[in-house]
DNA sequence: ATCATTTCCTTAACATGTTAAGTATTGTAA
DNA sequence: TTACAATACTTAACATGTTAAGGAAATGAT
């Protein structure tokens, strides 16, 4: 298909961390007063969205690797986001919970968020956006082709 | 525009993460052999296809942070991949350069790497591929708008 | 010339990414 | 029931991501 190998400006991982870096800044900095990490909002996300998780779950869901969720989750148990039960029926599972002090935590930015996204969808244009995350799914190895 | 969040499921940060997943998988597996990183397969790039940079480029080109491009640098130079000399003119700047042994890497696994990135171009159709990679563009912080 | 500022890079500290090895519990089959 | 395999995590070790602080050289203003 192609003999040479496409200039790095025009790298598809390259285009891929740097949207990523576009698309985060603003989240970041909404963040930043909040001392968690876009990794723990994640999370928060995941769990506020679908509510008890075991971990298996909920690392799929938030696009996490088991061992950075396992340190996630202990610093976020530390700081009163989320609580850890073992599974009473199957013994080697743990349910994950958002508390209310984590729920709080998205509900005081639910707002700012959804400007955040409108801001992209306007800078790319509805119909771009969704094409966007549709060609991206394709992408995605864990997807059905 | 809108008045909810996008569920976690077709949220663009995360497609964007899981897009990465996959593209990166089968380079990921090509370097395992070599011993070098994603990232340093990365500024080999960069600095084939440019010659002599200074590091502040080579960060801007490669996407990589100051401080990780930093270590990164020290690792490929304890490596035998990049040599580092100063500017004589302007002593703050660092000039870098792939050295045989780094380009060797490269020029090894040319055909292996295009292949990859025709296996995606036929995953998405190389029409949808250009199209991602301007949505992508569009997305770049440092891009104009 | 001198001092403050800016630029270019390094170091530090902590969080996460990544791969491999380890532990405990459950499932399975002789 | 016992031994082997599979599952659900945890820990370890090293690389990178991220923010902040620091150091050295150049620039600019006085």
């Amino acid at each position: 298909m192609s003999s040479t190998l496409p200039s790095t400006s025009r790298s598809l991982p390259i285009a891929l961390i740097r949207a990523r870096e576009g698309v985060m800044a603003p989240i970041r900095e909404m963040l930043s007063e909040t001392g968690i990490t876009e990794q723990q909002w994640r999370v928060l996300r995941v769990l506020s969205e679908h509510g008890l998780l075991d971990t298996t779950t909920l690392a799929e869901r938030s696009s996490l690797l088991f061992p950075s969720l396992t340190r996630i989750a202990a610093s976020m148990r530390d700081k009163g986001l989320i609580t850890q039960t073992r599974d009473e029926i199957d013994r080697r599972r743990q349910l994950i919970e958002i508390t209310a002090a984590g729920q709080k935590i998205i509900d005081d930015r639910t707002s700012q968020s959804i400007q955040i996204v409108d801001d992209i969808k306007t800078k790319l244009g509805t119909d771009n956006y969704e094409t966007l995350l549709d060609l991206l799914g394709l992408l995605d190895l864990n997807s059905n082709d």
